[in-house]
DNA sequence: CTCGAACGTTCGTGCCACTAACGAAGCTAT
DNA sequence: ATAGCTTCGTTAGTGGCACGAACGTTCGAG
């Protein structure tokens, strides 16, 4: 097949990684813009949707939940704090802990960003049908969810 | 199916931003690692990559092929003629512009980081099947290359 | 000739993923 | 209990990448 006399090799394009790398670019330039408008981050969004679906949690429950690393959740949480939507109180239970609870105004503040989010993923997904935004969807939760830390190595060959 | 009520929003999970972002960087590290291992970053390959596959160009004309910034393409380009990859002489007919020419080192060097990077996609893709592989790069191609710097915005109400 | 644009270059910025190290606190196991 | 492991929050720092500002040089068009 492909008796095609191609001198050009032509690997550059359609590499994967290079597309996914790009697309992750757009995408992140279409939600970082509009969430600028409202002084906040794709990160804001990120603990505050998984306060808000999963409750109340430990700032290492956050990270694993989130995928935000625990350094980073620091300054994250803070920021939050600082803002009054949400709050840090010390974990009765477990005094290494802190508990982060989504306040009313962190909720209505989720609200917001969550419009801007889902905006942008239109815009994001504007040239695609229906039926491949969902198939694109469920590829890039495959590949999330296979490529995770320090993952198993399953058919390790030899 | 699922007529379920849902009380919980469930808007984090599958949020094809994130998605995105969580793919292109397993697939970043995946690409790195292996490139790391020569001394190279995806740029380097990039840059030979395009070489190879157009020949040699300007520094402009490259940083378009690989998306790449002139900033940042002056530093990989001192790595890549410090190694003796690529050569960069001033462009007779136009004084302003640099000749990036591939050496035969260069392409041996090519050679061999694409089959590092050719590795890393059977991995990243490892749990795809061949078709949903393909469509994945399709479903990818579709949206980096409708979202250019500077996109016409053909719907632009008022 | 003047003006605007492109080119190569330097410097600086901001975001993000990630590491290292730490003190404090909990969880075993002997 | 005490010794040793781990988890947790925190600080500080690193490196890659995408991007912007500015500048001198050169080209091209009016």
């Amino acid at each position: 097949m492909s008796p095609a006399p191609e001198p050009t090799p032509a690997r550059l394009r359609a590499i994967p990684s290079r597309l996914l790398a790009g697309a992750a670019v757009a995408a992140d330039r279409l939600v970082g813009e509009r969430l600028a408008a409202e002084g906040a981050r794709k990160w804001h969004f990120a603990v505050l949707a998984a306060l808000a679906e999963a409750g109340a949690a430990s700032q290492a429950e956050l990270s694993r939940r989130t995928g935000i690393y625990r350094s980073d959740m620091v300054a994250v949480l803070n920021e939050l704090a600082d803002t009054e939507y949400i709050r840090r109180d010390p974990d009765p239970g477990d005094r290494r802990r802190n508990v982060i609870t989504l306040t009313p105004g962190g909720h209505r503040r989720l609200e917001r960003l969550d419009a801007l989010v889902t905006d942008a993923q239109r815009e994001l997904l504007a040239p695609l049908t229906p039926g491949q935004r969902d198939e694109l969807t469920r590829l890039l939760t495959v590949l999330t969810e296979y490529h995770r830390p320090s993952h198993p190595r399953p058919h390790d060959a030899k």
